[in-house]
DNA sequence: TGCAAAATAGCACGATCGTTCGTATTATTT
DNA sequence: AAATAATACGAACGATCGTGCTATTTTGCA
């Protein structure tokens, strides 16, 4: 754990966990203020709704049903709509690092890293693909419309793709890929993958996405890899998961 | 499969295109009567709209506005606001079909036209990068609400990943690419191209997206066999059960 | 226990939405 | 020309939205 890893992840997420510094006066937050803890209750609750309707069909009538609230009871949270879907994108991220992203740092620098970010990513759009992704719903909400709640979410996946580029890199640095390899072409190609996935699984309901998915992984890793293993394309019938190797779990 | 030509694209579009029979009394249409060709500029006007906000963002008052015609008006010729999102879409589906894919009808089979059909659809992504794609859009929209505008999107969609995918196998069966080439892993791998390069250049504004996708798609070509254009590639073996050799030139 | 402050509820507002309906205005046919 | 159908308008309804107010309840600390 020497120096600037992936670690810009974390002190985005460090930056963004913030809901207000607690009292001096009390120790360390044992009060709970109850304040902030519906408040967190609603958040958590405003990023299911999100998940399935976006960013923009979150309303704060059925936040307040969900939650057994009035409207103005949630709303005084906030302050405003755009208030509450920042934080709900704060959330997301959280989770999503939580869940995707530090796990990976009790691993060795390099391509193990890069394999287990990949399944773990892997791992969660297979959840999305039931559930939604804001990360991907967010981005054509809000690609049109400049504004804070873009501006939260164009930076939470900028820093998530970032941090999957800069793994690929050490995976260069550590001799794992071919040194001539392209960081960025590769993270855009395994994004490419990620976003096939969600789409033609979520909306069209194609079987075997999962599987694609992989099975591109590893035709990418061949690709810039010097390990040879070339197994993926042999098998176009069977390209199951339990195609590659380790990165399992 | 053996008959199936990309043609059943044109099938499809035939099927949708049709505005009502039109009046036997008058002789071919000639009078227009007026209501269509005003809806017609209604649903084109409403493409211009829907790419922007999306088919949901798409509001009866705003086009009435951009039309210059009242709400009731505009509602008239369509009964529900549903029935508009599917003509937008059925429109929308008309003229990427008229551009990204008859165009390579002249070209011979195999991977010239999976080159050229790549070529094209990038080269309208590229414009989508300012209009936004309804594909795209109307897929993260609709993927949790069943309806019969999901229907037609999903519809549309399908017809044109499968077309695509009719390409690459046509090209398979040409010798252009391995015969153990899986058709429907190259097309999601295309695909994926695709949406990264709409994800990363219109939402994150990352340049050098566009570069990235071609190479991601020459990447995919060297690994599914190449046909090195020179030597092994042009051997065309024609299939004889091919009976339906000219598909519309 | 009492009291200030925080948290929540209740209510109403203006705006926008899709939709309905009756009527006026065209356009086409007889 | 009159007769008739096709189009378009205008007003209004009911619903939902975010939001701003003012009470009322609840909480946390002296």
């Amino acid at each position: 754990m020497s120096s600037a890893q992936i670690s810009p992840l974390s002190r985005k997420l460090a930056a963004s966990v913030d809901t207000h510094g607690e009292r001096p006066g009390s120790a360390e937050g044992r009060v709970s203020h109850k304040g902030q803890q519906t408040k967190a209750a609603i958040v958590e609750a405003a990023l299911q709704l999100a998940t399935q309707l976006g960013l923009e069909g979150l309303s704060i009538g059925a936040l307040a049903e969900v939650m057994q609230m009035s409207k103005s009871g949630v709303f005084a949270h906030f302050g405003a709509r755009e208030e509450l879907q920042i934080s709900v994108i704060r959330e997301y991220f959280r989770q999503f690092e939580q869940e995707v992203f530090y796990p990976v740092l009790r691993l060795p620098r390099g391509l193990p890293r890069v394999e287990a970010l990949f399944s773990n990513w892997m791992k969660r759009v297979a959840v999305e693909i039931h559930s939604g992704c804001i990360f991907i719903s967010g981005a054509v909400e809000f690609d049109d419309r400049p504004g804070a709640v873009r501006d939260a979410l164009a930076s939470s996946v900028k820093t998530w793709l970032d941090a999957m580029y800069r793994a690929v890199v050490q995976a260069k640095e550590e001799g794992h890929l071919n040194a001539d390899a392209d960081g960025h072409q590769m993270a855009f190609e395994i994004h490419g993958l990620i976003l096939a996935l969600h789409y033609e699984a979520r909306f069209l309901n194609n079987p075997g996405s999962i599987a694609r998915a992989h099975t591109g992984f590893a035709n990418i890793l061949a690709r810039y890899g010097r390990a040879a293993r070339n197994a993926s394309g042999s098998r176009p019938h069977h390209p199951a998961r339990s195609n590659t190797p380790k990165l399992k779990e």
